[in-house]
DNA sequence: TCCCGATTGTCATTTCTTTGTCAGAATGTA
DNA sequence: TACATTCTGACAAAGAAATGACAATCGGGA
């Protein structure tokens, strides 16, 4: 799904603009002032970018101006009172692709973003969730043939661990809880231990990990559940 | 077919709205004022809301916020002059889907209630995810990974630091007691001393202040509480 | 301004919760 | 029936939270 970040300051626009573009099925990334945000467009590479022009911190031109000369291909909508863009020149200058004065309608700036990233949308290619194999470390997951390569060698997984594989790899990167992995693998009417969870861990872990008495791609978040990481932390910088 | 609600004072667009909606077959109760309006809501439980904003009894305001907070799921379309719709705040804090300003046109509200309709069944089965991320000073906070990005470094927060962090962000700028937060975050049966408030707090600034020692983004107010300030204090006016 | 009591910061220790792991029982399947 | 798979319960290990003690700080009143 497309990702949207709000760059705004208004703690109440922010609730509103979130719960909005959520609802629409966006994923959504705040930010509360112009360093912040400048940071946030690198990390997160969004789809369309939503820019206060009033901000602390860097301002809002200055954000526009820099992300428009190194990330071009980012479409920025601009919010701003109508004094603050006396002329729609400055606004062009900018290099804005769109702007909406306040008071705007929520409507009407989710259009106006929606149209951005339609027009923009040359470069687009979703992951397919469909894909024959998915590699990661020195494993080959094939899900057409449902097995895996470790190695060069072919290690056997049982349909569940390969299912709850499959779901840790549609979210990779996510902290997951027992719960959800209880209710999204094992199906909403089974209830067992929460044990059962971890054993199916131990085995993926005992089969799929380079050291399984230290797990880098299925790791522990203690209180909440797992989280798959294709790449071990300590490669992230 | 679908039933729309339009809860409006004036017996002219009453009459109005609803030979007009009725031509297009849609089912529709009337509701004098706000109150009843908002018992209509939970006893009908309409394809759509067309709600005025200036009304007796409950105001308009009141009753968007909340259908928003108690039965998103339902589209409302607000009615408001021009003036009342001012500050661009109020109208994205209402919540409201869409919004109209009199005098309209009888068209192009109908065109904007079918509209809202049609989104709403669309993103029905969609679950509403909320933000992703939020950025502040030199921190990225990240809610599906439940992980913190530190000037490029991860930093791992427990499930409480995390739901702490949460609630202060989900409440930037306000003022929070010890005793809220221990209801809040640590749920309202539990009620351990005051200094599991304070630790809490400690490890948090050790793990995201920029210096510790002389915090910036979680002030004290002695006396009352902690106040989480993603911008610090000089920056702002 | 200075002092005193109240509030908060901080740390070490204890207590509690969550997770890892294993063995055996139960279940399903060929 | 025999086999593979999954679930359960037990216990150890790891991790997190709560507690209590004491120092540092703050704010109001003398």
């Amino acid at each position: 799904m497309e990702t949207i970040l709000v760059i705004e300051d208004d703690p109440r626009i922010q609730k509103a603009l979130t719960r909005q573009f959520a609802a629409e099925g966006y994923t959504v990334h705040v930010s509360q002032d112009g360093d912040a945000g400048m940071a946030a467009v690198f990390a997160v590479r969004p789809h369309a970018v939503v820019l206060d022009l009033m901000l602390p911190g860097l301002s809002g031109r200055e954000i526009c101006k820099k992300i428009k000369s190194e990330m071009n291909e980012i479409p920025v909508i601009v919010l701003s009172a109508v004094s603050e863009v006396a002329d729609k020149v400055l606004l062009l200058e900018l290099g804005a692709d769109d702007y909406v004065t306040k008071p705007f309608s929520p409507r009407e700036l989710l259009a106006r973003v929606q149209a951005a990233i339609r027009r923009n949308q040359r470069s687009a290619s979703k992951p397919s969730l469909s894909m024959e194999t998915y590699s990661f470390g020195n494993i080959v997951v094939n899900f057409t043939r449902m097995d895996v390569l470790k190695e060069g060698t072919y290690v056997i997984l049982t349909a569940h661990e390969f299912k709850l594989l499959r779901y840790f790899i549609e979210h990779a990167g996510h902290a997951v809880t027992r719960e959800k992995l209880l209710n999204e693998v094992w199906g909403y009417q089974n209830y067992p231990t929460t044990r059962t969870v971890d054993n199916l861990l131990l085995r993926l872990r005992q089969k799929l990990e380079p050291d399984p008495a230290n797990p880098v791609h299925f790791q522990t978040m203690h209180g909440i559940g797992y989280r798959f990481e294709p790449q071990p932390a300590t490669v992230r910088q």
